[in-house]
DNA sequence: GATCGGCCTTGACCTGCATCAAACAAATTG
DNA sequence: CAATTTGTTTGATGCAGGTCAAGGCCGATC
Protein backbone atom coordinates (compact mmCIF):
# COMPACT_ATOMS: atom_id res chain seq x y z
CA UNK A 1 0.00 0.00 0.00
CA UNK A 2 1.24 3.54 -0.57
CA UNK A 3 0.94 6.40 1.68
CA UNK A 4 -0.54 9.17 0.20
CA UNK A 5 0.08 12.89 1.06
CA UNK A 6 -2.56 14.65 3.36
CA UNK A 7 -3.69 17.65 1.57
CA UNK A 8 -7.13 16.58 1.18
CA UNK A 9 -8.15 14.07 3.46
CA UNK A 10 -10.18 16.97 5.99
CA UNK A 11 -12.00 17.66 2.39
CA UNK A 12 -12.82 14.15 1.30
CA UNK A 13 -13.90 13.26 4.90
CA UNK A 14 -16.30 15.79 4.86
CA UNK A 15 -17.72 14.15 1.70
CA UNK A 16 -18.33 10.91 2.87
CA UNK A 17 -21.72 10.11 4.33
CA UNK A 18 -20.78 9.23 7.90
CA UNK A 19 -18.83 12.20 8.47
CA UNK A 20 -21.66 14.81 6.77
CA UNK A 21 -22.71 17.77 8.81
CA UNK A 22 -19.88 17.31 11.55
CA UNK A 23 -18.67 20.73 13.47
CA UNK A 24 -15.40 21.67 11.43
CA UNK A 25 -13.08 21.25 15.01
CA UNK A 26 -14.02 17.75 14.74
CA UNK A 27 -13.24 17.07 11.28
CA UNK A 28 -10.27 18.69 11.39
CA UNK A 29 -9.29 16.21 14.48
CA UNK A 30 -10.54 12.87 13.21
CA UNK A 31 -8.55 14.26 9.37
CA UNK A 32 -5.41 14.76 11.44
CA UNK A 33 -5.69 10.97 13.04
CA UNK A 34 -6.47 9.64 9.09
CA UNK A 35 -4.24 7.86 6.71
CA UNK A 36 -4.93 7.90 2.69
CA UNK A 37 -4.44 4.63 0.96
CA UNK A 38 -4.01 3.95 -2.77
CA UNK A 39 -3.97 0.20 -2.94
CA UNK A 40 -3.88 -1.92 -6.39
CA UNK A 41 -6.07 -4.66 -7.82
CA UNK A 42 -5.91 -7.80 -5.91
CA UNK A 43 -4.15 -6.28 -2.86
CA UNK A 44 -4.63 -7.49 0.62
CA UNK A 45 -5.75 -4.68 2.85
CA UNK A 46 -5.56 -6.73 5.65
CA UNK A 47 -6.09 -10.65 6.44
CA UNK A 48 -8.66 -12.53 9.02
CA UNK A 49 -6.79 -11.98 12.30
CA UNK A 50 -4.94 -9.21 12.42
CA UNK A 51 -4.80 -6.62 14.24
CA UNK A 52 -6.76 -3.59 13.63
CA UNK A 53 -5.43 -0.15 13.05
CA UNK A 54 -8.84 1.74 12.67
CA UNK A 55 -11.61 2.14 10.50
CA UNK A 56 -11.81 2.07 7.16
CA UNK A 57 -13.38 4.20 4.17
CA UNK A 58 -13.53 3.26 0.42
CA UNK A 59 -13.29 6.56 -1.57
CA UNK A 60 -12.66 5.11 -4.52
CA UNK A 61 -12.96 1.54 -6.26
CA UNK A 62 -14.38 -1.76 -4.51
CA UNK A 63 -13.11 -3.66 -1.78
CA UNK A 64 -14.15 -7.19 -0.87
CA UNK A 65 -14.68 -8.85 2.93
CA UNK A 66 -14.09 -12.35 2.93
CA UNK A 67 -13.91 -15.69 4.67
CA UNK A 68 -10.80 -17.20 3.63
CA UNK A 69 -10.82 -21.18 4.52
CA UNK A 70 -8.52 -24.03 4.76
CA UNK A 71 -7.93 -25.04 1.33
CA UNK A 72 -8.30 -21.83 -1.19
CA UNK A 73 -11.72 -21.57 -0.90
CA UNK A 74 -13.57 -18.29 0.62
CA UNK A 75 -16.95 -16.75 1.33
CA UNK A 76 -17.57 -13.76 -0.22
CA UNK A 77 -19.11 -11.71 2.80
CA UNK A 78 -19.72 -7.82 1.26
CA UNK A 79 -18.49 -5.79 -1.34
CA UNK A 80 -17.73 -2.16 -0.19
CA UNK A 81 -18.11 0.61 -2.87
CA UNK A 82 -17.32 4.16 -2.22
CA UNK A 83 -19.22 5.95 0.49
CA UNK A 84 -19.16 3.01 2.75
CA UNK A 85 -17.01 1.99 5.65
CA UNK A 86 -15.76 -1.05 7.37
CA UNK A 87 -14.04 -2.30 10.22
CA UNK A 88 -16.16 -0.40 12.16
CA UNK A 89 -16.61 -2.96 15.24
CA UNK A 90 -12.90 -2.88 15.53
CA UNK A 91 -13.50 0.79 17.40
CA UNK A 92 -15.56 -1.00 20.17
CA UNK A 93 -14.23 -4.52 20.55
CA UNK A 94 -10.75 -4.98 21.06
CA UNK A 95 -10.65 -8.26 19.06
CA UNK A 96 -8.58 -9.43 15.46
CA UNK A 97 -9.78 -8.78 12.14
CA UNK A 98 -13.01 -11.46 11.73
CA UNK A 99 -12.89 -11.38 8.30
CA UNK A 100 -10.38 -10.58 5.20
CA UNK A 101 -10.02 -7.23 2.85
CA UNK A 102 -8.77 -7.42 -0.96
CA UNK A 103 -8.98 -4.96 -3.65
CA UNK A 104 -10.92 -6.22 -6.82
CA UNK A 105 -10.30 -2.72 -8.74
CA UNK A 106 -7.54 0.09 -8.14
CA UNK A 107 -8.55 2.07 -5.03
CA UNK A 108 -8.46 4.48 -2.53
CA UNK A 109 -9.07 3.62 1.46
CA UNK A 110 -9.13 6.20 4.51
CA UNK A 111 -8.29 4.75 7.38
CA UNK A 112 -9.20 6.87 10.67
CA UNK A 113 -7.49 5.55 13.89
CA UNK A 114 -9.75 3.93 16.43
CA UNK A 115 -8.37 6.70 19.09
CA UNK A 116 -9.37 9.77 16.80
CA UNK A 117 -12.79 7.81 16.44
CA UNK A 118 -13.70 7.75 19.89
CA UNK A 119 -13.28 10.46 20.51
CA UNK A 120 -15.07 11.97 18.13
CA UNK A 121 -17.98 9.86 18.82
CA UNK A 122 -17.65 10.75 22.33
CA UNK A 123 -17.93 14.47 21.45
CA UNK A 124 -20.32 14.10 18.71
CA UNK A 125 -24.05 12.64 19.40
CA UNK A 126 -24.51 13.35 15.58
CA UNK A 127 -22.01 11.38 14.69
CA UNK A 128 -22.72 8.69 17.40
CA UNK A 129 -26.18 7.93 15.93
CA UNK A 130 -25.24 7.87 12.35
CA UNK A 131 -22.76 4.83 13.47
CA UNK A 132 -25.36 3.10 15.02
CA UNK A 133 -27.66 3.56 11.98
CA UNK A 134 -24.65 2.49 9.83
CA UNK A 135 -24.39 -0.66 12.06
CA UNK A 136 -28.00 -1.41 11.95
CA UNK A 137 -27.69 -1.40 8.13
CA UNK A 138 -25.09 -3.77 8.33
CA UNK A 139 -26.63 -6.01 10.39
CA UNK A 140 -29.35 -5.72 7.99
CA UNK A 141 -27.39 -6.36 5.08
CA UNK A 142 -25.49 -9.82 7.11
CA UNK A 143 -28.93 -11.01 7.40
CA UNK A 144 -30.31 -10.94 3.69
CA UNK A 145 -27.40 -12.42 3.47
CA UNK A 146 -27.34 -15.15 5.40
CA UNK A 147 -31.29 -15.96 4.27
CA UNK A 148 -30.04 -15.62 0.91
CA UNK A 149 -26.96 -18.82 1.14
CA UNK A 150 -28.21 -20.77 3.31
CA UNK A 151 -31.71 -21.20 1.17
CA UNK A 152 -31.70 -25.02 0.44
CA UNK A 153 -30.96 -25.38 -3.44
CA UNK A 154 -28.85 -23.50 -5.58
CA UNK A 155 -32.14 -22.25 -7.47
CA UNK A 156 -33.52 -21.10 -4.51
CA UNK A 157 -30.41 -19.36 -4.01
CA UNK A 158 -30.62 -17.58 -6.57
CA UNK A 159 -33.98 -16.00 -7.03
CA UNK A 160 -33.54 -15.32 -3.57
CA UNK A 161 -30.51 -13.14 -4.43
CA UNK A 162 -32.44 -11.57 -7.24
CA UNK A 163 -35.77 -10.73 -5.48
CA UNK A 164 -33.36 -9.11 -2.69
CA UNK A 165 -32.25 -6.48 -4.83
CA UNK A 166 -35.67 -5.99 -6.52
CA UNK A 167 -36.63 -1.85 -6.16
CA UNK A 168 -39.99 -2.19 -4.33
CA UNK A 169 -43.13 -2.70 -6.30
CA UNK A 170 -42.07 -2.92 -10.09
CA UNK A 171 -42.19 -5.81 -11.95
CA UNK A 172 -39.71 -5.75 -14.04
CA UNK A 173 -35.85 -4.71 -13.25
CA UNK A 174 -32.14 -4.85 -13.52
CA UNK A 175 -29.77 -6.44 -11.31
CA UNK A 176 -26.07 -5.14 -12.03
CA UNK A 177 -23.48 -7.20 -10.55
CA UNK A 178 -20.52 -5.43 -9.88
CA UNK A 179 -18.27 -8.03 -9.32
CA UNK A 180 -17.69 -11.02 -11.94
CA UNK A 181 -20.04 -14.26 -11.22
CA UNK A 182 -17.32 -16.08 -9.98
CA UNK A 183 -17.14 -13.75 -7.03
CA UNK A 184 -21.11 -14.09 -7.01
CA UNK A 185 -20.70 -17.42 -6.52
CA UNK A 186 -18.48 -17.27 -3.73
CA UNK A 187 -21.30 -14.94 -2.13
CA UNK A 188 -23.88 -17.45 -2.59
CA UNK A 189 -21.78 -20.72 -1.47
CA UNK A 190 -22.35 -21.67 -5.32
CA UNK A 191 -19.67 -23.38 -7.76
CA UNK A 192 -19.33 -21.01 -10.39
CA UNK A 193 -20.49 -23.86 -12.59
CA UNK A 194 -23.57 -24.55 -10.35
CA UNK A 195 -24.57 -20.67 -11.01
CA UNK A 196 -23.93 -20.92 -14.50
CA UNK A 197 -26.29 -23.36 -14.87
CA UNK A 198 -28.91 -22.05 -12.18
CA UNK A 199 -28.80 -18.57 -14.18
CA UNK A 200 -29.13 -20.87 -17.59
CA UNK A 201 -32.14 -22.80 -16.07
CA UNK A 202 -33.57 -19.01 -15.51
CA UNK A 203 -33.14 -17.96 -19.10
CA UNK A 204 -34.58 -20.69 -20.39
CA UNK A 205 -37.86 -20.23 -18.34
CA UNK A 206 -38.24 -17.04 -19.60
CA UNK A 207 -37.67 -15.38 -16.08
CA UNK A 208 -34.54 -13.44 -16.55
CA UNK A 209 -31.88 -12.22 -19.19
CA UNK A 210 -28.52 -12.34 -18.56
CA UNK A 211 -26.14 -9.31 -20.25
CA UNK A 212 -22.65 -9.79 -19.26
CA UNK A 213 -22.52 -8.56 -16.06
CA UNK A 214 -26.22 -7.29 -16.03
CA UNK A 215 -29.05 -9.46 -15.10
CA UNK A 216 -32.76 -8.39 -15.88
CA UNK A 217 -35.61 -9.65 -14.09
CA UNK A 218 -38.56 -10.09 -16.38
CA UNK A 219 -41.22 -10.56 -13.26
CA UNK A 220 -40.35 -10.20 -10.12
CA UNK A 221 -43.62 -11.80 -8.66
CA UNK A 222 -42.90 -15.26 -10.81
CA UNK A 223 -39.20 -15.30 -10.28
CA UNK A 224 -39.94 -15.26 -6.35
CA UNK A 225 -42.80 -18.21 -6.91
CA UNK A 226 -40.91 -20.30 -9.23
CA UNK A 227 -38.00 -21.47 -6.96
CA UNK A 228 -41.13 -22.72 -4.24
CA UNK A 229 -41.97 -25.23 -7.15
CA UNK B 1 -48.59 -12.59 25.37
CA UNK B 2 -50.01 -11.56 28.92
CA UNK B 3 -48.78 -8.34 29.83
CA UNK B 4 -47.47 -7.95 33.62
CA UNK B 5 -47.75 -5.26 36.46
CA UNK B 6 -45.28 -2.64 36.44
CA UNK B 7 -43.91 -2.33 39.68
CA UNK B 8 -40.34 -3.64 39.65
CA UNK B 9 -40.05 -3.02 35.45
CA UNK B 10 -37.51 -0.11 36.73
CA UNK B 11 -35.91 -2.54 38.65
CA UNK B 12 -35.15 -5.48 36.42
CA UNK B 13 -34.32 -2.84 33.90
CA UNK B 14 -30.99 -1.42 36.07
CA UNK B 15 -30.20 -5.08 36.09
CA UNK B 16 -29.68 -5.32 32.39
CA UNK B 17 -25.80 -4.91 31.83
CA UNK B 18 -27.14 -2.68 29.00
CA UNK B 19 -28.59 -0.17 31.25
CA UNK B 20 -27.09 -0.37 34.38
CA UNK B 21 -24.67 2.72 35.09
CA UNK B 22 -27.54 4.96 33.64
CA UNK B 23 -28.88 8.18 35.84
CA UNK B 24 -31.68 7.39 37.99
CA UNK B 25 -33.91 10.20 35.91
CA UNK B 26 -32.75 8.34 32.68
CA UNK B 27 -33.61 4.99 33.81
CA UNK B 28 -36.94 6.50 35.28
CA UNK B 29 -38.18 7.67 31.74
CA UNK B 30 -37.11 4.10 29.87
CA UNK B 31 -38.87 2.12 32.52
CA UNK B 32 -42.21 3.96 31.76
CA UNK B 33 -41.82 3.05 28.29
CA UNK B 34 -41.40 0.26 28.93
CA UNK B 35 -43.75 -3.12 28.98
CA UNK B 36 -43.19 -6.69 30.44
CA UNK B 37 -44.49 -9.92 28.43
CA UNK B 38 -44.55 -13.39 29.77
CA UNK B 39 -44.78 -15.94 26.87
CA UNK B 40 -44.92 -19.72 26.88
CA UNK B 41 -43.09 -21.90 25.16
CA UNK B 42 -43.58 -22.15 21.27
CA UNK B 43 -45.46 -18.82 21.88
CA UNK B 44 -43.98 -16.66 18.68
CA UNK B 45 -43.37 -12.76 19.72
CA UNK B 46 -43.25 -11.69 16.02
CA UNK B 47 -42.90 -12.78 12.80
CA UNK B 48 -40.82 -11.65 10.00
CA UNK B 49 -42.13 -8.68 8.45
CA UNK B 50 -44.28 -7.23 11.78
CA UNK B 51 -43.91 -4.00 12.16
CA UNK B 52 -41.52 -3.73 14.94
CA UNK B 53 -42.88 -1.64 18.31
CA UNK B 54 -39.16 -0.99 20.12
CA UNK B 55 -36.82 -2.64 21.60
CA UNK B 56 -36.71 -6.16 23.26
CA UNK B 57 -34.59 -7.14 26.65
CA UNK B 58 -35.02 -10.89 27.49
CA UNK B 59 -35.12 -11.50 31.31
CA UNK B 60 -36.25 -14.85 31.85
CA UNK B 61 -36.06 -18.39 29.73
CA UNK B 62 -34.77 -18.43 26.28
CA UNK B 63 -35.96 -16.86 22.66
CA UNK B 64 -34.92 -18.14 19.10
CA UNK B 65 -34.50 -15.69 16.50
CA UNK B 66 -35.24 -17.27 12.83
CA UNK B 67 -35.68 -17.08 9.46
CA UNK B 68 -38.52 -19.22 8.27
CA UNK B 69 -38.86 -20.14 4.64
CA UNK B 70 -41.58 -21.27 2.17
CA UNK B 71 -42.25 -25.16 3.17
CA UNK B 72 -41.42 -24.94 6.93
CA UNK B 73 -37.77 -24.68 6.60
CA UNK B 74 -36.04 -22.45 8.59
CA UNK B 75 -32.75 -21.12 9.90
CA UNK B 76 -32.01 -20.41 13.21
CA UNK B 77 -30.51 -16.89 13.69
CA UNK B 78 -29.24 -17.10 17.21
CA UNK B 79 -30.50 -18.08 20.75
CA UNK B 80 -31.07 -14.88 22.81
CA UNK B 81 -30.37 -15.40 26.97
CA UNK B 82 -31.20 -13.51 29.40
CA UNK B 83 -29.31 -10.25 29.44
CA UNK B 84 -29.13 -10.10 26.02
CA UNK B 85 -31.25 -7.82 24.35
CA UNK B 86 -32.41 -7.71 20.51
CA UNK B 87 -34.14 -5.72 17.75
CA UNK B 88 -31.88 -2.85 18.44
CA UNK B 89 -31.72 -2.38 14.96
CA UNK B 90 -35.79 -1.21 14.25
CA UNK B 91 -34.84 1.89 16.61
CA UNK B 92 -32.76 3.61 13.54
CA UNK B 93 -34.31 1.91 11.06
CA UNK B 94 -37.35 2.18 9.33
CA UNK B 95 -38.33 -1.05 8.59
CA UNK B 96 -40.13 -4.50 9.51
CA UNK B 97 -38.16 -7.15 11.48
CA UNK B 98 -36.15 -9.36 9.95
CA UNK B 99 -36.38 -12.50 11.47
CA UNK B 100 -39.29 -14.31 13.81
CA UNK B 101 -38.98 -14.84 16.88
CA UNK B 102 -40.19 -17.73 18.92
CA UNK B 103 -39.86 -18.61 23.03
CA UNK B 104 -38.82 -22.15 23.45
CA UNK B 105 -39.27 -21.78 26.94
CA UNK B 106 -41.49 -20.00 29.52
CA UNK B 107 -39.89 -16.83 29.34
CA UNK B 108 -40.27 -13.20 30.39
CA UNK B 109 -39.68 -10.52 27.80
CA UNK B 110 -39.24 -6.60 28.17
CA UNK B 111 -40.31 -4.26 25.34
CA UNK B 112 -39.06 -0.93 25.47
CA UNK B 113 -40.61 1.80 22.82
CA UNK B 114 -38.79 3.33 19.94
CA UNK B 115 -39.12 6.65 21.16
CA UNK B 116 -38.12 6.36 24.73
CA UNK B 117 -35.01 4.30 23.60
CA UNK B 118 -34.32 7.27 20.95
CA UNK B 119 -34.40 10.39 23.57
CA UNK B 120 -31.90 8.26 26.31
CA UNK B 121 -29.60 7.44 23.65
CA UNK B 122 -29.63 10.96 22.64
CA UNK B 123 -29.62 12.25 26.69
CA UNK B 124 -26.82 9.84 27.69
CA UNK B 125 -23.02 8.92 25.81
CA UNK B 126 -22.84 6.04 28.18
CA UNK B 127 -26.02 4.42 26.48
CA UNK B 128 -25.03 5.46 23.21
CA UNK B 129 -21.41 3.64 23.37
CA UNK B 130 -23.26 0.54 25.44
CA UNK B 131 -25.36 -0.13 21.93
CA UNK B 132 -22.54 0.48 19.64
CA UNK B 133 -20.71 -1.94 21.84
CA UNK B 134 -23.58 -4.27 22.08
CA UNK B 135 -24.34 -4.01 18.04
CA UNK B 136 -20.78 -4.69 17.50
CA UNK B 137 -21.02 -8.00 19.45
CA UNK B 138 -24.28 -9.15 17.46
CA UNK B 139 -22.48 -8.49 14.38
CA UNK B 140 -19.36 -10.65 15.11
CA UNK B 141 -21.81 -13.20 16.35
CA UNK B 142 -23.56 -13.04 13.07
CA UNK B 143 -20.06 -13.54 11.23
CA UNK B 144 -18.83 -16.38 13.38
CA UNK B 145 -22.27 -17.85 12.52
CA UNK B 146 -21.89 -17.34 8.76
CA UNK B 147 -18.66 -19.10 8.63
CA UNK B 148 -20.06 -21.82 10.69
CA UNK B 149 -22.78 -22.53 8.48
CA UNK B 150 -21.05 -21.85 5.10
CA UNK B 151 -18.49 -24.44 4.91
CA UNK B 152 -18.03 -26.97 2.42
CA UNK B 153 -19.04 -30.23 4.09
CA UNK B 154 -21.37 -30.95 6.96
CA UNK B 155 -18.20 -32.14 8.94
CA UNK B 156 -16.41 -28.97 8.88
CA UNK B 157 -19.55 -27.51 10.14
CA UNK B 158 -19.91 -28.87 13.28
CA UNK B 159 -16.15 -29.05 13.60
CA UNK B 160 -15.92 -25.17 13.09
CA UNK B 161 -18.96 -24.31 15.23
CA UNK B 162 -17.09 -26.71 17.85
CA UNK B 163 -13.95 -24.76 17.24
CA UNK B 164 -15.98 -21.64 17.87
CA UNK B 165 -17.14 -22.56 20.91
CA UNK B 166 -13.62 -23.01 23.03
CA UNK B 167 -12.18 -20.98 25.57
CA UNK B 168 -8.61 -19.65 24.62
CA UNK B 169 -6.17 -22.21 24.71
CA UNK B 170 -7.41 -25.06 26.41
CA UNK B 171 -7.25 -28.59 24.90
CA UNK B 172 -10.06 -29.80 26.18
CA UNK B 173 -13.37 -28.22 27.19
CA UNK B 174 -17.38 -28.86 26.98
CA UNK B 175 -20.19 -27.35 25.17
CA UNK B 176 -23.70 -27.02 26.78
CA UNK B 177 -25.91 -26.63 23.86
CA UNK B 178 -28.67 -24.89 25.70
CA UNK B 179 -30.94 -26.18 22.73
CA UNK B 180 -32.16 -29.58 21.36
CA UNK B 181 -29.94 -31.01 18.56
CA UNK B 182 -32.60 -30.12 16.26
CA UNK B 183 -32.11 -26.18 16.77
CA UNK B 184 -28.29 -26.42 16.36
CA UNK B 185 -29.24 -29.03 13.03
CA UNK B 186 -31.05 -25.97 11.92
CA UNK B 187 -28.50 -23.56 12.94
CA UNK B 188 -25.93 -25.31 11.20
CA UNK B 189 -28.31 -25.68 8.48
CA UNK B 190 -27.82 -29.64 8.55
CA UNK B 191 -30.90 -32.03 8.81
CA UNK B 192 -31.06 -33.23 12.25
CA UNK B 193 -29.69 -37.18 10.84
CA UNK B 194 -26.88 -35.16 9.45
CA UNK B 195 -25.74 -33.87 12.87
CA UNK B 196 -26.80 -37.33 14.45
CA UNK B 197 -24.42 -39.22 12.32
CA UNK B 198 -21.59 -36.78 12.08
CA UNK B 199 -21.14 -36.49 15.71
CA UNK B 200 -21.75 -40.11 16.00
CA UNK B 201 -18.55 -40.17 13.54
CA UNK B 202 -16.40 -37.67 15.65
CA UNK B 203 -17.05 -39.72 18.73
CA UNK B 204 -15.98 -42.76 16.94
CA UNK B 205 -13.16 -40.91 16.13
CA UNK B 206 -12.36 -40.14 19.72
CA UNK B 207 -12.04 -36.74 19.42
CA UNK B 208 -15.62 -35.93 21.30
CA UNK B 209 -17.83 -37.45 23.52
CA UNK B 210 -21.89 -36.28 23.43
CA UNK B 211 -23.67 -36.83 26.64
CA UNK B 212 -27.44 -35.91 26.51
CA UNK B 213 -27.03 -32.07 25.59
CA UNK B 214 -23.43 -31.29 26.29
CA UNK B 215 -20.26 -31.79 24.20
CA UNK B 216 -17.33 -32.86 25.31
CA UNK B 217 -14.28 -31.72 23.23
CA UNK B 218 -11.38 -33.95 23.57
CA UNK B 219 -8.67 -32.47 21.79
CA UNK B 220 -9.51 -28.88 20.15
CA UNK B 221 -6.29 -28.89 18.12
CA UNK B 222 -6.90 -32.43 16.53
CA UNK B 223 -10.56 -31.48 16.20
CA UNK B 224 -9.37 -28.19 13.85
CA UNK B 225 -6.89 -30.60 12.02
CA UNK B 226 -9.52 -33.14 11.85
CA UNK B 227 -12.11 -31.39 9.11
CA UNK B 228 -9.16 -30.50 6.31
CA UNK B 229 -8.47 -34.26 6.21
C1' DG C 1 -5.49 -7.95 -36.22
C1' DA C 2 -3.20 -11.96 -34.07
C1' DT C 3 -2.11 -13.97 -29.63
C1' DC C 4 -2.71 -14.60 -24.97
C1' DG C 5 -5.05 -15.23 -20.50
C1' DG C 6 -9.09 -14.58 -17.74
C1' DC C 7 -13.77 -15.58 -17.52
C1' DC C 8 -17.78 -18.18 -18.57
C1' DT C 9 -20.25 -22.16 -20.21
C1' DT C 10 -21.28 -27.06 -21.15
C1' DG C 11 -20.80 -31.99 -20.44
C1' DA C 12 -19.96 -36.34 -17.73
C1' DC C 13 -19.24 -38.28 -13.48
C1' DC C 14 -19.71 -39.36 -8.62
C1' DT C 15 -19.98 -38.13 -3.82
C1' DG C 16 -22.35 -36.18 0.19
C1' DC C 17 -26.31 -35.06 2.10
C1' DA C 18 -31.41 -34.68 2.25
C1' DT C 19 -35.27 -37.49 2.45
C1' DC C 20 -38.13 -41.21 3.86
C1' DA C 21 -39.06 -44.72 7.18
C1' DA C 22 -38.82 -47.12 11.36
C1' DA C 23 -37.03 -48.24 15.92
C1' DC C 24 -35.69 -46.32 20.07
C1' DA C 25 -34.97 -43.05 24.06
C1' DA C 26 -36.36 -39.33 26.85
C1' DA C 27 -39.35 -36.12 28.48
C1' DT C 28 -44.35 -34.77 29.58
C1' DT C 29 -48.83 -35.69 30.85
C1' DG C 30 -52.76 -37.66 33.02
C1' DC D 1 -46.74 -45.67 36.45
C1' DA D 2 -48.75 -46.20 31.96
C1' DA D 3 -49.54 -43.39 27.90
C1' DT D 4 -48.35 -40.03 24.70
C1' DT D 5 -45.46 -36.90 22.66
C1' DT D 6 -41.07 -35.17 21.37
C1' DG D 7 -36.36 -35.87 20.38
C1' DT D 8 -32.58 -38.89 18.68
C1' DT D 9 -30.47 -42.60 16.21
C1' DT D 10 -29.86 -45.82 12.37
C1' DG D 11 -30.52 -47.71 7.76
C1' DA D 12 -31.63 -47.48 2.73
C1' DT D 13 -32.25 -44.65 -1.32
C1' DG D 14 -32.05 -40.90 -4.81
C1' DC D 15 -30.66 -36.68 -6.46
C1' DA D 16 -28.55 -32.04 -6.23
C1' DG D 17 -24.57 -30.01 -6.85
C1' DG D 18 -19.38 -30.25 -6.48
C1' DT D 19 -15.49 -31.63 -9.20
C1' DC D 20 -12.80 -32.46 -13.25
C1' DA D 21 -12.09 -31.54 -18.05
C1' DA D 22 -12.63 -29.35 -22.42
C1' DG D 23 -14.15 -25.78 -25.41
C1' DG D 24 -15.87 -20.90 -26.47
C1' DC D 25 -15.97 -15.99 -25.57
C1' DC D 26 -14.15 -11.55 -24.72
C1' DG D 27 -11.01 -7.99 -23.45
C1' DA D 28 -6.10 -6.85 -23.02
C1' DT D 29 -1.58 -6.37 -24.98
C1' DC D 30 1.80 -5.97 -28.56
Amino acid sequence: MILETRHSIHEILSRQPLFRGLEEAELRALAAQTREYRVHKHEILFNKGDTPQGIHVVVMGQIKLFLPSTQGWEKVIHMEEPGSTFGEAVVFLDKPYPVSAQAMQESIVLVISKAALSRAIDSSPLLCRKMLASLCVRLHELLTDIEACTSRTSLQRVTCFLSQQAPAGSRTYDVALGTSKQTLAAQLNLAPETLSRVLGQLSQAGLIEVHGRTITVLDAEKLRRYSST
